[in-house]
RNA sequence: UGGGGCGUAGCCAAGUGGUAAGGCACCGGUUUUUGGUACCGGCAUUCGCAGGUUCGAAUCCUGCCGCCCCAG
């Protein structure tokens, strides 16, 4: 007999750690949980400096954020703790989002911080307080099958994490719980209200948590003052239109912010941190086919070795979080690099960013993992 | 200092008598737990300057200023 977390436990007898970030859902998980009789313990993560962040709203696990998941916890009758984890999060999120921005590509922040903060700091104070499993506010699905948990799209594809969760390993998947998976938003915010939670109206979080302003370049530039190299912005014709302040200001397929009037749109096509260049070009340019991955995370039934043949394994991907998944061939090539060739192409696919695979084109379907952009090889352009 | 052409917003540019298109850039917003994209909205009381003609001019006339080309 299994509980509603597949524990062959009852829930009073079953320990829940939920990494309450003072927003909605999150707060609405422990709610849910504490409601069903489990036994929740509260944990929040303080990640950032919180002096300048305190009063922003739509922000994340600082400040204001801190105070409102101790109320909530408060609220719910549930034991609650905050932990610093300020450094670790500046040497595993912070540090290697600036590094990154520097080497001319564009992390995804929000996923550094999934699978080192979040799935292995968190996930060993878990442990350490003997909980059977951690549960967090993610909009994702996990499901027995064939003897591991595997890991689905929740059913409110607006709300889709998965994009975010790919780096999640096998492992992790065995002891992490998103209750909300099967919840829309608007559910969740009525569930939140429903339990008397003031933060039930919150602005969602967005832009990334620890940058003031959304102005990310601010932070790189502190981080990495000798970064700021003046350079060329050079037209793909070869041609120099113009300088800029350093690379770290622009982000592949960015239009606006090049100040260049060329009578068509010109996007960042290309940044070359070795001489300081800023590529650009025309809306066709940004057109991409083909990528290559580094640090892939495969979640299928089998090896990823096993599940490629020779001519490819037909999946559908995704290369940003707010498109619709599209189909695409996963290949390994020489040395067993990992290609993804995206059938209908993308543009603005920028290294640094994750290519996320799909089992098929259902609502439901499987997450099979995914990978970071390591190279993003243009349909059509040569420089 | 002979001839010809041009001068409209930050850039390009339509408009030759009826009360300033469009594109790019820029600004603002919407969308979005990453960046970016996309979408929506804003952006010349004024057409190098000064006069004149006309009910009415960026459009016609005169002068001046500036730039370009050809010829010298």
């Amino acid at each position: 007999m299994f509980n509603s977390l597949h524990i062959a436990k009852d829930p009073r007898d079953t320990r829940v750690v939920v990494a309450m970030s003072g927003g909605v859902d999150s707060s609405a998980t422990a709610g849910l949980l504490a409601r069903q009789g489990y036994e929740v313990i509260g944990v929040t993560l303080q990640l950032y400096d919180h002096g300048a962040t305190i009063h922003r709203t739509g922000s994340c696990c600082a400040g204001q954020d801190v105070h409102d998941a101790r109320r909530v916890a408060a609220q719910l009758g549930i034991p609650h703790y905050v932990l610093d984890y300020e450094d670790r999060f500046r040497k595993e999120v912070i540090e290697p989002f600036a590094a990154s921005y520097v080497h001319g590509e564009t992390p995804v922040p929000c996923i550094a911080c999934n699978r080192t903060v979040k799935f292995e700091d968190l996930m060993e104070v878990a442990r350490d307080l003997g909980a059977d499993v951690l549960a967090t506010g993610h909009y994702v699905r996990t499901e027995p099958k064939n003897g591991r948990i595997a890991l689905f799209r929740p059913v409110d594809h607006s709300r889709d994490q998965s994009y975010f969760l790919f780096a999640t390993t096998p492992e992790q998947l065995q002891f992490l719980r998103f209750p909300l998976g099967g919840m829309s938003k608007p559910e969740v915010r009525d569930l939140a209200r429903e339990m008397g939670l003031e933060i039930a109206d919150k602005h969602d979080s967005q832009d990334i948590c620890f940058v003031p302003q959304g102005r990310y370049a601010e932070v790189v530039k502190r981080m990495h003052p000798e970064a700021m190299r003046p350079g060329d912005i050079v037209h793909v014709d070869g041609r120099v239109l113009g300088r800029h302040e350093g690379i770290i200001n622009y982000t592949i397929g960015q239009r606006r912010g090049l100040g260049i009037a060329a009578g068509e749109p010109l996007y960042v096509v290309k940044l070359d941190p070795e001489h300081a260049r800023v590529v650009v070009g025309p809306q066709a340019a940004l057109l991409t086919h083909t990528v290559r991955l580094r640090d892939v995370n495969w979640l299928g039934d089998r090896p990823l070795s096993a599940t490629v043949g020779g001519n490819g394994y037909a999946v559908e991907a995704k290369v940003r979080s707010t498109r619709a998944p599209q189909p695409a061939v996963v290949e390994l090539r020489e040395n067993d690099e990992v290609y993804v060739t995206l059938i209908a192409g993308e543009n603005g696919v920028a290294p640094g960013q994750a290519c996320v695979f799909y089992a098929d084109d259902s609502d439901g379907a499987e997450v099979l993992g995914g990978g970071f952009i390591a190279e993003a090889i243009p349909a059509a352009f040569a420089v």
